[in-house]
DNA sequence: ATCCAGGAACTGT
DNA sequence: ACAGTTCATGGA
């Protein structure tokens, strides 16, 4: 990993094909995210280090991504910890000229790399964030999945306020492990959701589910591994491994915004059904995530 | 009111 | 394997 340290920040020289501002316009999308906030062109994060938790100022300056700590100086471990989640977070190792050579020769894609070129999938390295958001936004608008997402993180997350804002970590499955059906309930998740999200944590806690061991495996084992989880279906799969596991080959084709996306860039009066995205999708082979990724930016 | 939402499990065939 | 049904709740 590409990193400087320059102790009271961090220096963070970007693959070609990056650019900054167009991943700060994604995560900008909603403006019900708790998990991380974009004032003046930078954003401010906060990351639960092996030892600390450290707010985190992100910007952009002299071609190269600059992490601040407004609160405190973090130890030199806790920097390695914050440089390998900036890395993960916006996905910096990925090699993206494969994607654009293909996608300049594609009806659909070709106006979305030009647009929004250097755009990268925004991580979710946390393992148990992907899962749990995958599961709250099962068959509700999104809206209201921000909503749930907001409830849970205040309720359960740790936080820190620094300047009158409050930073929140997103719940752990250490803490969500141990808590029972209806205190989720009373932030109005369905019983199922509910269900979910706390058997997904008591895995983890168990130690039968673990990012690291998956990481080990290809994409049909990860995919069916997650699958046997009850309330990971095929696009909650597909999408933790692409927002989480760094699966540039995972496709949430039944997905409703990645639907709603190609209709637009076709002009289609209908949503395509799966065979027609499977034909589509024929030549985004490989690259069937930041396909869908560009897709859903174009929705913004 | 009515339809639908970044689905998944369950049930019956 | 495949299709239909149920779950649950808020947004537009």
């Amino acid at each position: 990993m590409n990193w400087i340290d320059h102790q009271t920040y961090l220096e963070i020289p970007p693959p070609i094909e990056f650019n900054f501002e167009e991943c700060l316009r994604f995560l900008d999308r909603s403006d019900q995210e708790v998990l991380h906030r974009i004032r003046a062109g930078h954003l401010y994060k906060l990351i639960k280090t092996k030892q600390e938790l450290v707010l985190c100022k992100i910007g952009w300056g002299h071609d190269s991504i600059r992490v601040d700590f407004p609160i405190n100086p973090p130890s030199k471990e806790c920097r390695e910890d914050v440089a390998t989640y900036i890395d993960e977070y916006f996905d910096l190792n990925q090699d993206l000229r494969g994607f654009y050579e293909m996608a300049w020769q594609d009806k659909i894609l070709r106006p979305l790399v030009d647009r929004y070129n250097g755009l990268r999938i925004l991580c979710m390295p946390d393992l148990f964030e992907a899962l749990s958001w995958a599961i709250i936004g099962q068959q509700i608008n999104l809206t209201f999945a921000y909503t749930l997402k907001k409830r849970f993180v205040e309720r359960f997350g740790e936080s820190v306020t620094y300047d009158g804002e409050t930073y929140w970590l997103f719940p752990t499955f250490e803490k969500i492990a141990g808590i029972d059906m209806g205190d989720l309930r009373e932030l109005q998740f369905t019983a199922r959701k509910a269900e979910y999200i706390i058997g997904v944590a008591e895995q983890m806690a168990h130690g039968h589910l673990n990012k690291g061991v998956l990481l080990q495996h290809n994409y049909q084992q990860v995919k069916k591994t997650l699958m046997a989880i009850r309330g990971i279906g095929g696009w909650s799969a597909d999408y933790v491994m692409m927002k989480c596991l760094g699966f540039s080959c995972a496709f949430p084709i039944a997905d409703v915004g990645l639907h709603n996306a190609i209709k637009l860039q076709l002009g289609m009066e209908r949503k395509p059904t799966i065979e027609e995205i499977n034909q589509m999708a024929e030549k985004w082979k490989g690259w069937q995530a930041y396909a869908t990724f560009y897709l859903w930016r174009s929705l913004l």
